[in-house]
DNA sequence: CTAAAACGTTAACAAAAGATAAGAAAAGAC
DNA sequence: GTCTTTTCTTATCTTTTGTTAACGTTTTAG
């Protein structure tokens, strides 16, 4: 994909949020930059400061940490999605998190630094704030359902929840990413898939 | 305590994310109102939009679902910190958690309406804007912590990192509430602790 | 194409957590 | 103060999950 029309697809996107107008464009555009990340590179590492957002224009990534020299997946940003160690982002310290490309990625990205500029750019500024708390917003609200789901749900609950509103990660992600991303061992989620199995057959 | 003394504290605390001159000030608090919780009632229920943001003064609140009948305790919010069904709030639909005193309860509220009210006042937009991005940002790493350990944490690992960083919650919350906090049963909590106490005796 | 790595399932066992109930202690209501 | 409710612990039993290992299959790398 040229950078012309993946360009086109971020601002498409970003429409979600705020829309720009051309100058405004032009203006955002000339911050953001072009970078591809091959299969299994990382994003971002913990003990690093992450200091930028993607947007991913094709492929996927996965976030993990390790916890007794095991990797412990615990999500997934695809298509059409940001992707960031965002509490490192924010708070501009080193983060803890590992994040991976799983196939070649094409980003958009932009680094805190710009963001910086651009709120500090009286032509951008009011804008961005709302973009930012906009976007903030929106991961908040998936946050507090991911918590609420660890508090409410069993991990059988939580999988037949993603059976039902999961369908990119089912498809896309193997079995034993997803057990972590439920917050189980790959064998319980095996268990789990043979009992659902069972009891709907 | 006095209202004029409540909004200095209130105001001191705002000063994290945004600092008000005295004309601004004025014009936010004129979207400011001062509400009482009586101990066990509800600031908001399932079923209801949360419509309104609180800070409270004095007291405290618990976040809870029930879940088969059972009631599941998923947060707390104390004395300078705010609190609302940030979900329901964000996205105006209704909310599946109930928020409770736990204590007779003082708080500053503003409504959705009031804070679009704002966010549409030329002299206030610019530092709303800023002040939610801020604000949902802190959150959001807050999220960001409880997910990871979730997914990184054993139910015993989570109540000694409690215990080392949640002094109020421990101070103030019953057991069984921090349990649910936790995300497991009161019983296994207890059991937990008498296995930290022998193992550290 | 071939060797190596990754993936999913199953089994066996251990550890932990859930459910239920009972009893003691503490807190709250009147 | 007394009575009631709440809270916490403990015990028993069941269910679930974790751990480790084995095995077959699939995918990947060179």
């Amino acid at each position: 994909m040229e950078a012309s029309a993946a360009l086109n697809i971020f601002r498409k996107y970003l429409e979600r949020f705020v829309v720009f107008n051309e100058a405004e464009w032009i203006v955002f555009t000339q911050h953001l930059s072009f970078s591809s990340l091959k299969k299994k590179h990382y994003f971002t590492e913990p003990g690093k400061v992450c200091d930028k957002v993607g947007f991913i224009v094709t492929g996927a990534v996965r976030y993990f940490h390790i916890k007794d020299g095991e990797d412990i997946t615990g999500y997934f940003s695809f298509e059409n999605e940001f992707v960031s160690s965002y509490k490192s982002y924010l708070t501009g310290l080193p983060g803890y998190t590992y994040v991976q490309a799983l196939e070649d990625t094409k980003l958009i990205t932009f680094t805190r630094r710009d963001m910086e500029q651009m709120l500090a750019n009286p032509m951008l500024a009011y804008k961005m704030e709302r973009f930012g708390r906009l976007v903030a917003e929106h991961y908040l609200c998936c946050y507090e359902d991911r918590v609420i789901s660890f508090l409410t749900q069993t991990p059988e609950e939580r999988y037949l929840q993603l059976l039902s509103t999961g369908k990119e990660i089912l498809q896309r992600m193997p079995q034993h990413y997803i057990a972590h991303f439920l917050g189980i061992t790959p064998v319980s989620l095996s268990r789990i898939r043979r009992r659902v199995m069972v009891s709907s057959a």
